[in-house]
RNA sequence: CGGCCCGUAGCUCAGCUGGUAGAGCACGUGACUCUUAAUCAUGGGGUCGAGGGUUCGAGCCCCUCCGGGCCGACCA
């Protein structure tokens, strides 16, 4: 009943599935398949002269099949890449069974199988190397047809480009998009490299709290859930910030934290609603010597994923190599607008927003006027790496104040491709300057703003325990791997993007008791929904019941079911 | 939240002014011992995203909904 709702084709590979334990091999086997060999490097390494590889095992999955008669090709994947295999009937079947080669392997093995192989390596008289299979093992029996991409020189036929099925089914697109599976290695590898950097330094990797009672460190609007035993709220991070610091009160030199943050906002090109962000505090450091580790981070990154620190992203060519202009926000609205707005208040600054067309609301300061300048005016252009440096107070809450230019703090903010990439600052550690830019950020709350942050009160006693001066620096690694791996959408860099739920189609069938009931013999519940009739409602709609019995003839002809035929009467008895 | 586009066989896509659903690959059967987008012959496979409406008749026209993409808005 159940393979009503089986393709032609997933019918037909759960035939092979039962004629395979029918000749006593198993579609599923337990037992480890030890393998000495990889795709990737025979490929690399066979040479005929060395005649090396003569004996080797391989395990993977059947990408095309060729069969010419009693000699076959077909190309195995295995996770360094792909490699084809030669097959030949009496190589198999050195007997008189040949079962193996011409049932096993002709028939009963599909695309998308796992199998393993034995054979030697050898060269074509086309001069692909090769594996000569002298004895495979079924690993695994795919039951569900794989999508077939096939290539020639380079290009691509029947591609699944289909971002839904990508998406949603990664192992597919892992599986048929080899390219794919390589931009997910890259991610690793940037995240590798920035934590040996940070090893090599002697900075400790260390673990924050997810779920938090007060969610702090940035402005954004969480995600709640509620803890059962404790019987509180409890809010998915957005940021770990806070929690590092209270480390480097504990007395820690350096920490930093690999952490998936999460926000309860828009979802886009760029932002997806959990994401991760690299952020490391370092004791007696500013936000000077951030910048320079920043560029020797990004520089480190660019080299162990390319060899060198010229990269593309888009129809842009970017290159990272330090050092990277530096530009205070004031200086980059002055150069970007011919507008200075040092010393302005906040009603000249209306007008200029006003005068630049752009767009601002009464509830905003004069800090958030500036932000508003700088991101539609100003971050767009800096496609070269460029830090952008000392922000309004207002909204930097967390910053120190700066040590010279009043009304300013000690933060930046890297640019590149014109999107943020990194976020420091110089740490506020003083904590009554800290509890009253919280009160301040709690009057903005009052005011409507639901990303203002929260008080944190143990936060605060943690500073007034005493803070060194410390630098923090954050990263958002998503952003980064697009950059790096010259990704548009976020979604490429994520395995798992978030997605609305797929609707499954379960069809409301009635039960076979419920056909019967009407008395409608058994072996036409199939037929009957077959054609369509899944419910017994949908029975009863029927008008005449003559074409419903014409029908049914018709498919019991049409199928070769071999059952007596039906009269209108007989049918028009069920719909009474 | 607004604008535009998309949803047809397992996959990639055609489908004319509305007139009985097509191709390639994949799949079944047969042939073939160095092929490679293998080839040749032959056969099957569809609730055209879902639901309504207009019509003698809808994959196509209209409405609603679901899912996806791009752009913008909001948001860092």
């Amino acid at each position: 009943m159940s393979n009503l709702n089986l393709s032609e084709q997933e019918l037909i590979r759960r035939k092979s599935l039962d004629e395979l334990r029918k000749l006593g091999i198993n579609p599923y086997p337990a037992a480890e398949y030890k393998t000495n060999a990889f795709a990737q490097d025979i490929l690399d390494n066979y040479s005929p002269e060395k005649n090396n590889f003569q004996d080797v095992c391989m395990a993977g999955r059947l990408m095309n099949i060729r069969i010419m008669g009693s000699a076959s090709f077909a190309e195995m994947m295995d996770s360094s890449g792909r490699i084809q295999i030669y097959i030949r009937r009496d190589d198999i079947c050195p007997g008189e069974d040949k079962t193996m080669y011409n049932t096993v392997f002709k028939h009963l093995l599909d695309i998308g199988d796992i199998i393993g192989i034995k054979g030697r390596v050898f060269k074509t008289q086309m001069g692909e190397i090769t594996i000569h299979v002298n004895e495979f093992t079924v690993l695994c029996k795919s039951v569900r047809p794989l999508p077939v991409v096939k290539e020639k020189d380079g290009i691509l036929f029947d591609a699944v480009t289909d971002p839904e099925m990508r998406y949603r089914q990664r192992y597919v697109d892992l599986i048929v998009n080899p390219q794919v599976r390589d931009v997910f290695r890259k991610r690793t590898r940037i995240i590798q490299s920035l934590r040996e950097l940070f090893n090599s330094k002697g900075y400790l990797e260390v673990e924050t709290p997810v779920l938090q009672p007060i969610p702090g460190g940035a402005a954004a609007r969480p995600f709640i859930t509620h803890h059962n035993t404790l019987d509180i709220p409890l809010y998915l991070r957005i940021a770990n910030e806070l929690y590092l610091k209270r480390l480097i009160v504990g007395g820690f030199e350096g920490v930093y934290e690999f952490a998936k943050d999460f926000r309860n906002e828009g979802m886009d090109r760029t932002h997806n609603p959990e994401f991760t962000v690299m952020e490391i505090y370092i004791a007696y450091k500013d936000y000077n010597w951030m910048m320079s580790f920043t560029e020797e981070l990004i520089k480190k990154a660019a080299l162990d994923l390319h060899g060198k620190t010229e990269i593309i992203y888009g129809d842009n060519l970017i290159n990272l190599n330090p050092p990277y202009k530096r530009i205070s926000m004031i200086d980059s609205i002055k150069d970007n607008t011919g507008i200075d707005i040092s010393g302005m208040d906040e009603e000249e600054m209306r007008k200029v927003c006003d005068r630049l067309g752009v767009p601002h609301s009464p509830e905003m300061g004069k800090g958030k006027l500036i932000d508003q300048i700088f991101g539609e005016k100003c971050e767009h252009n800096y496609i070269q790496p460029t830090f952008i440096i000392d922000y309004p107070t207002e909204t930097s809450p967390l910053t120190k104040m700066h040590r010279s230019k009043p009304g300013l703090t000690e933060r930046f903010e890297l640019m590149i491709n014109g999107k943020e990439i990194a976020n420091a600052y110089s740490e506020l550690n003083d904590p009554i300057d800290q509890m009253e830019r919280f009160q301040d950020q709690l009057h903005l709350s009052e005011k409507g703003d639901d990303e203002a942050m929260f008080i944190d009160q143990d936060f605060i006693r943690a500073l007034e325990y005493g803070m060194p001066p410390t630098s923090g620096m954050g990263i958002g690694i998503d952003r980064l791997t697009m950059l790096l791996t010259n990704q548009p959408s976020i979604q490429d860099v994520l395995l798992f993007p978030q997605m609305k739920p797929e609707t499954l189609k379960v069809k409301a069938e009635s039960q076979k008791e419920e056909y019967i009931e009407l008395g409608i013999p058994e072996e036409w519940i199939e037929p009957l929904k077959k054609l369509g009739f899944i419910t017994i409602a949908k029975i009863k709609e029927v008008e005449k019941p003559g074409k419903l019995a014409n029908d049914l003839n018709g498919f019991n002809k049409k199928n070769k079911l071999g059952l007596s035929g039906l009269s209108p009467e007989a049918v028009g008895s069920w719909l009474k």
